[in-house]
DNA sequence: GTTCCTTTTGCGAATGATTCGCAAAATCAA
DNA sequence: TTGATTTTGCGAATCATTCGCAAAAGGAAC
C-alpha cells in the first residue's frame, strides 16, 4: 500500500460521510496529485475497501461519492438544502432485492439506494 | 408543448426502458439539436413528466437515464455485460423509507434505487 | 393576421468532473 | 544493487452536459 492510497483509505475510514474526490483532495492537502486521488479511489473500490455511488443534485451537478468499505453497507440521505448527508442506517433492502431476483431471473451483484429531501435542520427554513 | 418536447416525451413514453440523452437523440433523428434534447429532458423532469437517475457503469462511464413519468414509479436492473435494463417492477421501498424518516427525522422527497449484475441471458456466459 | 413580447432553438464555445499518455520516481523481487 | 513492475505528477484530452447569444417560433391582444 503506497502512501497516497493509505492516506485516501484513512480519510474515507475516518469520514463518517460520503466524500467526493474533491473532498478527499482537500483533506489530503498537498499529499499527492489530484489524478492520484482518483486512481487511489478506483484502486480501493476494486478491492472492496471503498464503495461509491453517483449523486446528482441540482446545486452541485453530478458527482461520485465514496465511502469506506470497512463499515457495514449502509444508505445515505442527501439534503437538498444544506447538502449534508444523513446516515440512514444499515441496508434494509436485501430481502426486497432477493424477491426481485426471484421474480425476474437477474443476478444482483450490487445495488445503489439513496434518498433526497430536507434534513431535520433544513426542514422548516 | 413544442415539437421537440413533444417528441422527447413520446420517445420516453414508448421506450419501456431508461434512455440516456444519446439514446433519445438517436431515436429523435435530426429533429432537433442535441442541446434541445437536454433542455427538453429537463423541462419534462421539472414538470414530473419524466424522472431520471444517474448510473455509473465501468463500460460506459457516468450517464443520466430518463424514464417516462407517466408509468408508475419503478426500479431497474442494469446488466453489467449486455448493458440492457431489466424492469424490477413497481417500487417496493416506500415502507422502508418511511421507517428511515421516522428513525432519522429527515423528510424524503425522492429516492433512487437500482441494481446491477448479470441478467438471465448473460449469467452463464 | 399584424404587432409586441416571451419562450425556445441552433450552434458553437465553455464547463467540470474524470481519465489518459508518458516520462520520472518509487516499489519489489531476486 | 539491478532489472522489472507499478505508481505518480503533470499537462493534455475526453465526455457528458451546459451556456451565451442571436435567430426563429409561439402567444396574446388588437
Amino acid at each position: 500500500m503506497t502512501k497516497a492510497r493509505q492516506a485516501v483509505q484513512e480519510i474515507l475510514d475516518a469520514a463518517g460521510t460520503p466524500l467526493c474526490a474533491l473532498d478527499v483532495e482537500e483533506r489530503a492537502g498537498s499529499l499527492c496529485d489530484p489524478a492520484t486521488i482518483y486512481r487511489s479511489l478506483h484502486y480501493l473500490e476494486e478491492r472492496g475497501l471503498a464503495e461509491s455511488f453517483v449523486l446528482h443534485c441540482e446545486a452541485h451537478g453530478t458527482e461520485r461519492y465514496y465511502v469506506s468499505g470497512k463499515a457495514q453497507h449502509r444508505h445515505w440521505f442527501h439534503c437538498e438544502r444544506c447538502h449534508r448527508f444523513v446516515d440512514l442506517g444499515a441496508c434494509r433492502v436485501e430481502p426486497i432485492l432477493r424477491d426481485m431476483e426471484d421474480d425476474t431471473g437477474v443476478t444482483i451483484r450490487s445495488h445503489t439506494l439513496y434518498a433526497s429531501g430536507f434534513c431535520s435542520a433544513c426542514r422548516g427554513l
